[in-house]
DNA sequence: GCCGTTTTCGGCCCGACTGTTTTCAGTCG
């Protein structure tokens, strides 16, 4: 059984159990069961199958220890049975109603015996929910808005799609020039997580708050085009609703509160819990206005985050850290990870071209990825038997070779390796015969079809393919589509161990629809010594600029300069990937002048 | 249900906003 699995039931519980009216505690309790499963990167199903003391896990105590083993033994747990017996399970949806909470969920339950969304708008429609204590004609209103909301989508953003509309919404606030100082996104954008739910913009007074420049502003921010609803209108935040469905906070501040803000909204909610946690025992207390005395309230630090982290024994985490998986402690013992950055990447192993689903040429690719001082690129067709997308047999990839090579001698300033994103048959071997691959500069190798063998088939075939003396390098190896498609389920582990044996790198796959390998994954290569490749899978010119993505990704699963295959200088990276069969050394390369 | 530099009992992050309840509970992030 999967963590997240695990992590599901214990969460489900949980938000059952607010619902029953469970003292506080006890369901956070299961709440930080099921954060910690999703973050840990060792499976609690080995854990607990090798004797490991599950109560050594921080919040795991003997009761929760045999309520996991319970989980993992009989794939449910008796408690949420129980609750399930008392609770429809579609209950849990209408938590996702913006304005439902677990009391009121309760009180509807209670009243009207309702747990659908259906359901719920239907009362609200008839009016019969103001006659509830703590319903008006305004709740109604806000739960039939929310019951849309919830047909429309699940909420949640890719990265790129939240980079774009946060990127037009400051260049609307920066017209008000002088007024304001800064405008900065914080949340999980700033964390750069994979997708995005709501978006956090932070925006800096110029000078102290006043009610006029606080309506000045409001008044500016409301007129975004483009804004469905507004949900919220105060002196210390704005929240509104796009056409999209993107939810925007927009939060007012003083500069002197800035640094404590930006912390505060950028999160994670775990990583800002183990702060004020730590603050705490030394004495502060930490909110988003600053970092003070316990004793009188005195403010030690507010400006810039940089500070308080100081204050608090600590120094400076990445945004893409604060996940409460053991940055804070990384940062007191000084050993966080000097973390790559995009200026550190020389290459792009992967995208392609018009001789397959690319809508460029060699040539576009080649010079578009100059402009963004790639000293290298592999130009990687799919193989055959992707024929959706008119995949390359082995006659059509000897001439690309060619093409490939004779453009890589006319074009200054780049190097062009003539690669191949080669298909893992159902059967774990590759679709190009051994003499073709033998001529490619690049073997990229992945998965498009079979997707759902079970694990162990998986496992294999995965296996098979990183053994084959050609494979150099597994591409999007969970095969997972944000928002649409789950990863396949196969060992990771065993992946991984097979990929150090044999030198094979495993690609951080930078296309925002795939950011795969993802951060837990890419932790336990690196904990394992596997070389990364970050690459864009570029299908356009356009899309060589989502390498950004790919490195943010990167960073999130505290991946260094050093990891990172495509960081090296052109030689060295032709002679750190692994050799394949047969292979000449290289020949003495010609120099090309950037 | 967990946990301890105040603690083996009693608290569990904390402040803003909304709507309705005329003094505050519930929701949200």
């Amino acid at each position: 059984m999967e963590n997240r699995e695990v992590a599901r039931i214990l969460r489900e519980t949980a938000q059952l159990l607010e619902i029953d009216g469970a003292p506080i505690g006890r369901f956070r309790s299961y709440e930080k069961a099921a954060e910690l499963l999703d973050n840990l990167s060792d499976r609690v199903e080995e854990l607990a199958r090798n004797g490991e003391k599950l109560t050594e896990l921080p919040g795991i105590g003997e009761g929760l220890a045999e309520h996991i083993r319970e989980i993992l033994g009989t794939g449910d747990y008796s408690l949420r049975r129980k609750l399930l017996k008392k609770y429809p399970e579609t209950i849990l949806d209408l938590l996702d109603l913006q304005s439902l909470g677990p009391k009121k969920v309760a009180l509807i339950w209670k009243k009207f015996h309702a747990a659908t969304v259906e359901d719920v708008a239907r009362l609200a429609r008839e009016g019969k929910l103001r006659d509830v204590p703590g319903f008006g004609e305004k709740s109604e209103q806000n739960i039939l808005r929310a019951a849309e909301t919830f047909k429309k989508a699940a909420g949640r953003f890719l990265i790129h799609d939240a980079d774009e509309t946060a990127q037009a919404l400051v260049a609307h606030i920066e017209k008000l020039g002088k007024k304001i100082g800064a405008v900065e996104p914080a949340g999980s954008l700033r964390r750069r997580k994979e997708t995005i739910g709501d978006l956090d913009l932070l925006l800096t007074l110029a000078s102290r708050r006043s009610k006029e420049t606080v309506e000045e502003i409001t008044e500016h921010i409301l007129a975004f085009p483009s804004i469905e609803q507004i949900l919220a209108r105060g002196e210390n935040k704005i929240s509104f609703r796009l056409e999209s469905g993107m939810q925007v906070d927009v939060r007012l501040l003083e500069a002197k509160h800035r640094g404590a803000a930006l912390m505060y909204f950028t999160g994670s909610k775990e990583h800002n819990v183990a702060l004020r946690s730590r603050a705490n025992k030394m004495g502060y207390t930490l909110n988003e206005y600053a970092l003070a005395t316990l004793e009188d309230e005195k403010p030690v630090a507010s400006t810039t985050e940089t500070e308080i982290y100081k204050k608090l024994g600590l120094a400076f985490i990445e945004p893409e850290l604060r996940e409460n998986t053991g940055e804070i402690e990384a940062a007191a013992k000084g050993t966080l990870p000097k973390l790559i950055e995009l200026g550190d990447i020389r290459g792009d192993l992967q995208m392609h071209t018009v001789a397959s689903d690319g809508k460029n040429t060699i040539e576009e690719m080649a010079l578009a990825a100059k402009q963004l001082e790639h000293e290298y690129i592999a130009i990687t067709e799919h193989s055959k038997a992707v024929t959706v997308a008119n995949g390359l047999d082995e006659k059509r990839t000897l001439e690309q070779i060619r093409l490939i090579h004779e453009a890589d001698k006319k074009i200054e300033g780049i190097h062009l390796l003539a690669g191949s994103e080669v298909d893992i048959l159902k059967n774990g071997k590759l679709d190009l015969d051994d003499e073709v691959l033998a001529q490619l500069d690049v073997v990229v190798v992945s998965i498009h079809s079979f997707m759902n063998l079970d694990p162990v088939a998986m496992t294999e075939r995965i296996l098979a393919a990183i053994e084959n003396p050609y494979t150099q390098i597994i591409a999007h190896p969970t095969g997972r589509l944000l928002l649409r498609r789950e990863a396949f389920t196969f060992d990771m582990e065993k992946v991984l161990d097979a990929a150090k044996k044999h030198n094979v790198a495993m690609e951080c796959n930078a296309y925002p629809d795939r950011l795969d390998l993802n951060d837990v994954h890419l932790r336990m290569a690196k904990e394992r010594g596997v070389k990364i490749t970050i690459s864009t899978d570029s299908h356009s010119t356009k899309n060589l600029s989502y390498i950004k993505y790919g490195v943010s990704m990167a960073r999130r699963g505290w991946i260094e300069r050093s990891d990172v295959l495509n960081a090296l200088p052109y030689e060295q990276f032709r002679k750190k990937l692994r050799a394949k069969p047969g292979a000449k050394p290289l020949r003495h390369p010609r120099r090309k002048s950037a």
